[in-house]
DNA sequence: ATGAAAGCGCTAACAG
DNA sequence: CTGTTAGCGCTTTCAT
């Protein structure tokens, strides 16, 4: 009835009667029921975003940037976590699908053969994000994590270094610190640098275990020049390491990370890195989402590589 | 009709006439319409999380603990962020509320009259997580930041620290930050010591920003003895200000800052701070939801206050 | 063990 | 401008 047509401000409605109905709303304390509305309308104003982790910097980054661009829309992120498991993943998926989101922000371009035929099947606009190499079901905004790990390994080779490992992350559901790891050894290969070492750990304080693999890294073999980590957490605790047990940075060794978290700010020497553009990513997903929902798109099939900088800081330089 | 029994595997179906339905919903990309079933159930499993943020390390570990604890029950966790906004506030409790979830964990005990309003009204168990010191809704989970504050200066006037600074947030609206410093200067009164210096900031990067008001600090007050900080990240920021410039810690002067986050691990000297318990706060506080849910009751009454530990490390001790 | 019927609280379309 | 009437896709209850 009316009612309805004010809470809305939809509709003719006299002034006198929409202001009838917002007092007697308040005074009952009135909240309407969106599930009601929602299956009566066939709209709901969530966007469901599925991501693997909360627990490291990026992700709430990505979140961050997803809340900017949703803040000035009707629209509310709901997030699910799946903890780098497919098995979650399609189940987190089945569960949001349910609830006939407006749209759906998903991490990776990796999904289990359920997952991608929920997501094609759904009706509703897709994008995947972080990564680029692959194919997606529909729009994509991220990163090519195979040229980051290239681009990385030339800067490297170019400045001078010889004696190369890499640290990372022993996750082979981590797709996109494969494909970095995977661009990272090819370019190596092309420059006619072999891999000296590596080493890979799970789980536990990232500080802390950036420490200790250093520390196994630089005993085992003693003339590396430069130690290339997954991630800006793990190169911290590294170049922390070096710093309290005299070995000389860049001089000795060079280090340089992966995401470009604002943790590294504060660092000095400033480590080297290349950023992510984790906000940025999470701003470009939420704004073809909003663009789709609001012309009544089901799909965007949009296609958005954000090119990382590189920022070379103190570390990736030969003293 | 029958297939919603199977689907929900409730009252008796034949094996038979089971296994085709499932079959059949499974050719068919079949995703049921939780929308229509909460209507016609009044049921929704959703839990609301209403959090001010997600950018420091301290609520994404809040929801870990939350997250943990929901998984293992039918029930899912939907998070808004206020940005330590009461406006935000009341606006995200009004749309998560108009959802019906099963309860919700919010953050804090400070909320406008209209959200305390509509938390009272809803129906359902509200848990209000991170802070004891104040008059919850319904249950309570977390630590009294007065007592914190208060604990961490009778171990600073212990060790015999004379000129003390405090360093921290400038947010009127974070209450915790606001209590912990009120605990903490009381009990240095009345250790009869008064604050020798303090400073202020908002924004930016913490590490970066510990750094700052660190060098600010000491240059303004250059017999200060120890310097306590609202978090650990800007203390883990003065920290490297002070090893970078040969200020002997805890020597010259010692640090201490808050919440245990796990960062600190990895550091050398090891921050004294103390555990702010946040993901048992999560796990406590989701686990309340779910009894309640399971039990059909529509509040719990409970309050628990958690004890954090102080945890000395290497920068709370007399050189 | 299965089918039929009656809503859940709203919105949409149409009358007045 | 305001009231009325059908559903939205399920669950619930009651028959069969």
């Amino acid at each position: 009835m009316t009612v309805s047509r004010v809470l809305r401000n939809r509709g003719d409605v006299s002034q006198a009667t929409r202001e009838r109905v917002l007092a007697a709303s308040k005074r009952l304390g009135y909240v309407p029921n969106k599930i009601a509305g929602a299956l009566a309308s066939q709209r709901v104003n969530l966007v469901a975003v599925i991501i693997p982790s909360m627990s490291n910097m990026v992700f709430p980054e990505v979140m961050t940037g997803i809340s900017e661009v949703l803040e000035e829309s009707p629209l509310q992120p709901v997030v699910g976590i799946t903890h780098y498991r497919p098995e979650r993943e399609e189940r987190v998926l089945y569960e949001m699908l349910s609830w006939r989101p407006s749209g759906v922000i998903i991490a990776g371009l990796e999904h289990s053969d359920a997952s991608r035929a929920m997501l094609e099947n759904a009706g509703i606009p897709i994008v995947e994000i972080m990564d680029t190499d692959g194919t997606p079901v529909d729009s994509v905004v991220g990163i090519s994590h195979r040229r980051a790990g290239k681009e990385m390994a030339n800067a490297i080779a170019a400045a001078g270094y010889k004696r190369i490992a890499f640290l990372g992350t022993k996750m082979p559901l981590d797709h996109r610190a494969r494909k970095r790891f995977e661009g990272f050894t090819g370019a190596l290969a092309k420059a006619g640098i072999e891999m000296a070492d590596h080493e890979f750990y799970s789980g536990g304080s990232a500080l802390l275990k950036g420490r200790e693999m250093t520390e196994t890294v630089l005993k085992r073999t003693p003339d590396i020049d430069f130690l290339y980590y997954s991630n800006d957490m793990i190169a911290a605790g590294g170049l922390l390491y070096c710093l309290d047990n005299g070995i000389a940075v860049p001089g000795q060794v060079g280090l340089a990370g992966f995401n470009g978290i604002e943790l590294l700010d504060g660092m000095n020497p400033k480590l080297a890195t290349m950023d992510a553009c984790r906000r940025e990513i999470g701003r470009k997903a939420a704004e073809i989402i909003a663009r789709c929902t609001e012309a009544g798109l089901d799909h965007a099939d949009e296609r958005i590589e954000l090119t990382p900088r590189l920022s070379i800081g103190d570390t990736l330089q030969r003293g």
